[in-house]
DNA sequence: GTTCATTGTGAGTATAGGTAACAATGAGCT
DNA sequence: AGCTCATTGTTACCTATACTCACAATGAAC
């Protein structure tokens, strides 16, 4: 009873807030002239994660899109430079995805614009009701992850 | 110092848990067979809302969107008979948007979808985190929403 | 009545994602 | 060896959402 969510209300915030995070994100990057959308963004910091290059289903996996969605990421990203496709001497059927230096020129960039971007949206919020908000959307994050279904 | 966000990690697990958000949503949408869009869908609720029928500006603002993308979405609601475009006699640029009973039942049986969809995307998280949750997502949106700029 | 603002929409574009089919490859089994 | 089956990435499409720009119709102001 007394639910805080009772229809769903919660879910429908998150969807708003959302929209706003991807037009500023956008609007930032835009800025930073670096010729990368949000979702190239995010593949190439996906990609600064790892300690040798990743397949292409690794990528996908990690960033939960089919491998459809991968292919057409990296496609813009090699045709400006940021990636490489490598091929995998062991399995020939694997493409690798390296950072070139250009990519990671980019990242760097990258981080200026996430930075601000992510000061822009959560300027309302103190520093301790961020780390709250970021503790309950680990655990949302986290737990779906996990979740097999 | 020692910021909780210092690279935008809190945007990065917006974005990363809206892209589940939507993908539930839409799960749940399809199971209903509702024939509906998730912006579809939220379009019907936000009229819902109005004592009176709204014009598409109205509704351009309120869904934070531009007035052509309320076109395309009306253009779908209309088609399937969920909404209805009736002229306004005092400013004929104006068009109203009014529910039909169709519409209104649509609404209903969204109300189910949409909580059974929240349930999944919110099980991780106690009634008391989600009260917390929900009050740090109203401040980002209110806050966001007031700010001129 | 000429000019200017409002309102909705046609036309076109971009982004992000999805499915289905497929070719190339590797792995397992007989 | 060969035959079957799973893996991997990609080609070819399709959808949803939202954007800009241009425009026609209308109303408002001077």
């Amino acid at each position: 009873m007394t639910s805080p969510d009772p229809d769903g209300l919660l879910a429908e915030q998150l969807l708003r807030l959302t929209r706003r995070v991807h037009r500023i994100q956008k609007r930032h990057l835009e800025r930073r002239e670096l010729g990368v959308t949000p979702a190239q963004s995010r593949l190439l910091r996906t990609l600064a994660h790892y300690g040798s290059p990743p397949r292409m289903a690794d990528l996908a996996e990690r960033l939960e899109v089919v491998p459809r969605a991968v292919t057409t990421l990296v496609d813009g990203l090699e045709a400006s430079g940021k990636v490489r496709r490598a091929a995998d001497p062991s399995n020939r059927r694997v493409t690798r995805i390296e950072l070139t230096d250009e990519g990671r020129e980019t990242l760097r960039e990258l981080r200026g614009a996430r930075r601000s971007a992510a000061e822009e949206i959560l300027a309302p919020l103190t520093e301790k009701e961020r780390a709250v908000l970021g503790v309950l959307l680990d655990t949302l994050v986290d737990a779906e992850t996990a979740k097999p279904c």
